[in-house]
DNA sequence: GATGAATGAGATTTCATTCAT
DNA sequence: TATGAATGAAATCTCATTCAT
């Protein structure tokens, strides 16, 4: 693939970020996108092969853009520390990147059969499920069933996404607090 | 109006409501809910002025059954006792209703600006906030922003849901059971 | 056919007058006027065979108290007399039936085919062509062409009516008044 | 606008005239047109963003050709020669161009909202409202209400367009002889 | 006589996709 | 590589008309 190329895809990814964002899924058709990319809805089909490859290509650049984020900031450490420091990156990611984090959920939500975002949540359920288990292990964290409490330790972080989505002035950190305050106490040993 | 008319209207809610679990929101056309109806696409616009009418008494003929169900477990009792029953009758239904679930958060997550869907979620989430600071005021919960944690409580409800939406087996009990765990640890007063 | 059914398809006119003048042409669904009426759209088609002869029925009614009320003040007088008289008498009309007028009106501009309006108005102009040519003979009229001096006279009419259609409170009178003047002028012998 | 673009544009305006003149307006679906011109109905939603964006175009075309060749006939002259130039001018173009003003007037008949229209007929009556004041104010115009006037003599034009629309063997010249008298009549100052 | 219910044709509109240039 | 143009399928909605009760 060309630098050009590359450049086209990334500029037309970065417009279909922005529609979704302000529009939501349903209303983002190619012609909105292209508009605001002031490029012709026909460069999209050129550049992508179909709606749904643009949309695939749009969970993919903020996925990635997220996981890299996430994993320059947690570095291989002790299980709670390393979940609370996970916790924090993602409310990092959130107040730096909001509009990626909301069209990455708009998509998640509407685009049922688009292949890698079930993936992707996947990913995080399963690295905190060995976060969990070594936890676990070592003796941390009290007994409960590590896929259950992944699951569930993702849709808190979804949910705190989900109420920035609603109120654009939520205060994130103190919302990840609680949370970090939340998965502790639900997790550790009690003394 | 009248009892055929009820009828009719029943039957075609009824019949979105499979429409939606099985397809999506967005594949739901009215030329698919009249399909699986039996009925011609007149018929829904001849019951409801409009899709948006008809997605309304969707989402209130089913957040009607919910609250009804969840109402006729949930005896007034102390904080926690009732916090737990209430999960666990979020639970039963999710066993007994899947579909209709299923289509409540499809309908939600899909169309914005349908009224009530925001108003249910905030319903739940008001009066586990209720629950929450009495529990704090007896003091037998521990001290948290009561918002934030009724908020991630509906939060871990909607995540059962939606597990139980990617797959159709799971042991719903047990996660709920999980939950109850999770947020008993998360909010009692540490000994 | 009997007094009922007489008095139904005369209620079912009068809405549709009511609801033609109101909404225009095109928005006057036979649901629409069945709703003014407080009757079901079934009734409408139960009493007349088509919306076209609902129509019909609308210009057949209007027109006939139109004339009656034309007729009933212009007596057999000098062609001139007459003429103005017929002039003052639609004016009078206008003013205490300007709904019916404006239903009249729409009804033709916009139901190409609707058998009796052509003849309607075609009858004004012969009823005025045959004083025209009256008042030639006698000597008072100058000379010109009847036919499109009767049809421009209608059409001075006409245009009274769209004035009024487009300012309720325009002065009737004054603007008869000023037709009545013009057309004096336009149709006197020079002296 | 590209060179192709307008003269799709304008390809589907002028076949719009033809359907409307042909069917009326009601009858005049997108369907139809597109049908005229050969072309599918997603062509005239490609150029028009609606179908009333068309009808304004339509109307817009049509106007503009009709008062660019009024104008380009009447010279500045004394009051009644401008009228009767004026008169005749319209006469001519009618007889140029019929299908075009039986479309214009067929819309303003049946689009009662369309934004242009009454703006249009509005001109001719303020522009024809002046030559009567000034004529009056040079003595050579009786004394009359300019507005009630102006309006009737649009009146009258529009008239021999409606007899026009009625007989397309209407012999307009002779038509237009007679009204341009009959308002010389009306207008002028008896001797 | 009356009516609610149902129907199906047709209208406008949106939109992903294809294609010629 | 890019793009304007075209297409056709599908969506929602309106409405005159038919029909069973």
């Amino acid at each position: 693939m060309s630098f050009i190329e590359q450049a086209r895809r990334n500029q037309i990814v970065a417009c279909a970020i922005e529609t979704i964002a302000e529009l939501g899924y349903a209303q983002a058709s190619l012609a909105q996108i292209g508009q605001r990319a002031n490029i012709s809805k026909g460069v999209i089909t050129y550049h992508f092969a179909s709606k749904e490859e643009l949309m695939q290509a749009v969970v993919d650049d903020v996925f990635s853009r997220f996981a890299t984020f996430v994993a320059a900031r947690v570095m291989d450490d002790k299980p709670w520390e390393m979940l609370q420091t996970l916790l924090q990156a993602n409310a990092d990611f959130l107040k730096a990147h909001r509009t990626q984090l909301l069209t990455l959920f708009e998509i998640a939500h509407n685009a049922h059969d688009l292949a890698l975002h079930g993936h992707n949540r996947e990913l995080d359920v399963e690295r905190i499920t060995k976060l969990l288990t070594d936890g676990q292990q070592q003796g941390v964290f009290r007994n409960f069933d590590v896929q259950v409490m992944a699951s569930s330790i993702v849709a808190l972080r979804d949910n705190l996404i989900a109420q920035s989505a609603k109120n654009a002035n939520l205060d994130v950190d103190h919302y990840c607090q609680e949370i970090i305050t939340l998965v502790n106490q639900a997790i550790r040993r009690s003394s």
